[in-house]
This record gives structure tokens, sequence and C-alpha cells, in this order.
DNA sequence: AGGTGTGAATTATTTCACAGCG
DNA sequence: CGCTGTGAAATAATTCACACCT
């Protein structure tokens, strides 16, 4: 999140920005910003504040985002799509390395830039190339199903946009979007009417 | 969460539930169940754990999922196609009321059960029907515009994919998703070979 | 003055552990 | 017995407040 904010500020031309200014923008407070930043070193100076290009690289590195990502895209249905489609994604880092389908209907057509593969050539594929990432956007059904398959073939993250519980080893990350559960959270919030502070 | 996999054992025919079967199955510990669920009220029997039907229909009354919601969707692109087209939504009471997009060409065509309008009647359309939550589907630099407006025109709650901070009123209740964010998070966590257990 | 880095104090969350009910 | 509900204990996160640098 304070990338995301200092590379807003990095863009206007803006040298330094205090843990105030920081906390302003993402919605926190100052001594939360100091806390999380000197977590990982000492960045600011005093009287001054951060260094918003500096630190803007050393939080890209701290992040990995030095790298490029290969990324795998698992199911070409319409959230495949809309993730293909993302820009945010290569702006990042994150390469869109392949989109794979099980559906005969949608394996050869493009797809953006890539192809829809079969997803019988995955594991072909991904030792081809190092490919770390995985993003899951298939039904909840074949997605636990999927998952071992990715995992056994060495995929070490995946972001699940599957509407369910997936499990997998200690050492593959793993984060999960479920946006009914999301749209459940704003209900609750509704139905009790509780005050909100407008963060991001 | 407790409540999907309720339902889950709900439809499995599945009578009574302990604190222990849920946290496994939701990756979380039995004391939390408890600690969590007695917030609400004392929903289990000792000595036999929690009745999962009864369970079920409490915690939907608690999240306000016993009505049904009208939620319109801004932004006819790859997400606003992705949002209106995902099952979970209407599976779960919130009831697609209408999609709005500002581009012309878009405007009119149908899209799944609903046609796409002009952003332009959007306060018109909302007093018509009480509809409190919208979906922001559109690029970052038109979001707090938009938002401002849905605001005005009396929308209560906010999911917003944008990749981009949005301020409301303390009234307004707002999730965001950023989907870039989620990887960057697996690009920290690769980086660093972080241990993970798992969970959902 | 202006603003960081950081121990100490506070507040919140999680876990423990057990009395008590079915 | 088995398993909840819940105070008490242990951890974790946030906020305070101030020494210290520029």
């Amino acid at each position: 999140m304070y990338l995301r904010y200092l590379e807003d500020l990095d863009t206007r031309g803006q040298r330094t920005a205090s843990s105030d200014e920081l906390a302003q923008l993402c919605g926190t407070t100052p001594a939360q910003v100091r806390k999380d930043l000197s977590f990982f070193g000492s960045f600011g100076k005093r009287g001054l504040g951060y260094p918003v290009h500096e630190l803007t690289a050393h939080l890209r590195e701290i992040l990995g985002l030095e790298r490029e990502w290969r990324v795998i895209i698992i199911g070409a249905g319409k959230i495949g799509a809309a993730l293909a489609n993302y820009r945010g994604f290569l702006q990042r880092g994150f390469r869109i390395a392949g989109v794979y389908d099980k559906s005969p209907e949608k394996i050869g057509h493009a797809w953006g830039e890539a192809i829809v593969r079969d997803i019988a050539n995955l594991e072909q594929d991904l030792t081809e190339a190092e490919t770390l990432i995985a993003v899951l956007a298939i039904p909840a059904d074949d997605a636990q199903l999927i998952v071992d398959r990715i995992v056994g073939a060495g995929i070490r993250a995946i972001l699940n946009f599957a509407p369910t519980k997936i499990t997998v080893p200690a050492h593959v990350s793993l984060k999960s979007v479920n946006m009914a559960m999301e749209l459940e959270g704003l209900s609750f919030a509704l139905t009790h009417a509780m005050a909100n502070s407008g963060a991001a």
C-alpha cells in the first residue's frame, strides 16, 4: 500500500514525504507508518521525512518486484479474461505466461497476447520455464484437483478466485479472494449500520 | 466463512458440528470458533456441538442475508462482466439490479439478464427502487468521481475493484479488492520463502 | 523547529483451561 | 463423558511520548 502511494508521489516529483503525509494517504496513523517501515530498515531522515524515490526502490526490493514474475492463469472464463486484461499486472512486473483451460471450445483461441492452451500441457510447459505463480479462476468443484496438479508441477504461490477453501503444502503461498464473502460483509455492515471512516 | 461451511454440512444432512470440526474446516482453532460464535449468542449444546441447520439460519440473519439486496455494477468492462455472471451473487441473495457504463458503444447492449444503461440515468434509477450496494469495476481515474455521485444518490455500501484509494463519508461502508496488491503479497512471500500452513 | 526511531504503555486478539450443562 | 461458554493468561498490535538527529 505504501508503495502504491509513494509511486504516485514519485511520479509527481515529490522528493520527501513525512509519516504524517503517508498516513493521510493510506488511511492510517503516523505512528503506524513509522513502525511498519522501521521493521524493514531506517529509511527516514529526521526533520525531513522519507525520501520518496529511494523508499520506493527499497519497497520494491523488499516485495521482490525487481524481477519479472511469470504468472499463469487457469480458467479462460470471464474472471480469467478480466485478469488477463488487467493492466495493473504487467505494470508491476507480472507477465501473463499462459492461459489454460480444459474446455475444447476455448483451447487454441487467441486471448489478448496469449493463446488458450490445453490444461493437459501444464506440467510440460511449467518445466520449460520457471513459473511460480498461478491465478485460479475456475469453478469451485475443480479447484482442489487443479491445485494439487499445479503444486505438483512446481507452482509455489496461488491467487485463488474460486469460492472454496483449498489446501496447499506448507511451502506454497496462498491468497484467496472471495467476492461473495466481501458482499456479505457489506450486507452485515448495512444491517448493523456500523460506522466507517472511509479507509481504502 | 463459518456460514459457507455450515451450509455445506447442512446440504449433506449433517445435524451437528463441534467447534473442533468447524475449526478444521475453516482453518482456525476450536477456541477461536467458540469465541467468535459466542459473540453473537449461545448457539451450541454442551456435549453435542452446534446444530448445523439452526446455526446456519442464525448466521444468515446476523449477516443480513434474509432479505434480497439489489446491487448495481458500475463499469461494463471485463471485470464487470465477470461479476455480473458470477453465480455466487444470486445464490446468496444479491440481485444484479443494473449495469452502468459511460461509453456509448456499450450502452443498450444486453448483458446477461440486464441491459447496460447510461451512467447518466443512475440518480434517476436509484430513486425508483432502493439500491444500497454498488460494485465498482471502472478505471482508477474515474473512481472517486463516480463514488461521490453514487454516494450522493443514496448508495450506502461499495465494493471497489478499481486499484485506487477512494474516500467515502462515515455512513458508507467500503471494501476494496486490489488484485495487483494480492499478487505483490505473493511476490513478497516467494522472495522471503515464508512458511504457510495452507489456510483458505 | 520539524520529524524519525523506538522503548514503554495501552489496547486488542488469541489461547488456555475449566466449570458446568446435556 | 463430550463439548460449550467464558473468565483469566498470554500474545500481538497499536498508540504514546520523547530522546535524538538534521
